[in-house]
DNA sequence: TAATTTCCCTATTTATTATATATATTACCC
DNA sequence: GGGTAATATATATAATAAATAGGGAAATTA
């Protein structure tokens, strides 16, 4: 089980916004470098970010991107849902239909506590508290 | 993030086997059918457990697959490292190396909680513990 | 010997991930 | 207003991984 480069990238992303929090938006450019990602990958996860809400942009010169609420209210596992999708480890423990053997699948339960135990490695935790360290 | 079908079917693969412990080989072409996976895919699973010596085979009529040791021996973790691989949800963790950005990584740790967890989350449960339910 | 089944090698399809190209739109500043 | 710098958007391409498929060799049983 691995982590996509969309979330992980995304919430490093997310991390330079905190840091640059109140500061003014930060380019897009910067990130990608100072990150070593493809500033066009980039692109894709800041609308993904953007239409949930968590950052907005100005364009034009001296524009950029930036959250649009306090770090310390932007959860991890917000970020989660919408960069990674749902806990769920396996996708019938969402969409039950999409399996024929629910009645005798001996996994799911486990599959079930894995879900929980991811959500709640994340716990409260916020962008800030990544900051700490 | 999402468990591979590799070892999902897997484990559903030695499930079947733990059921017909001791009760003679189980052809491939019947988990197959039964797990509604191609007997295809099921084969080159087959091989990485049966070189991790977690099943054996024999071939010929009346051939098939068997577990090689009691289920209650082997354990939910061994098979994960097996199939789906290390506990760490990215590479970074286990080689340092190849990211250049570990000293100034914001989310280092909070990958290292995560693989804790999920190894916690299979905690000493074996393949029999699968079946009671 | 014939039937059955694993074993093994290779090819193909399909899906996902990541990068690249090109153009349009917006905002700032002189 | 015009130039420049940045995001916005749509699409194409490349790279990688996941899943399926084909065919035949080797072993086992009867």
């Amino acid at each position: 089980m691995k982590l996509s480069s969309r979330f992980r990238y995304g919430l490093r992303l997310l991390v330079d916004l905190a840091v640059n929090y109140e500061k003014g938006p930060v380019l897009l450019r910067n990130i990608a470098d100072c990150e070593r990602i493809s500033k066009k990958y980039l692109e894709q996860i800041v609308i993904t970010l953007r239409t949930a809400g968590l950052i907005g942009a100005t364009r034009g010169s001296k524009g950029g991107y930036f959250l649009t609420k306090d770090p310390r209210k932007i959860k991890i596992t917000d970020i989660y849902k919408i960069l990674e999708g749902p806990f769920a480890p396996v996708d019938c423990l969402d969409n039950p239909k999409i399996c024929v053997l629910i009645r005798t699948c001996a996994t799911r339960k486990l599959w079930a506590k894995l879900a929980e135990c991811i959500e709640e490695t994340f716990g409260g935790q916020t962008l800030v508290d990544l900051l700490k360290k």
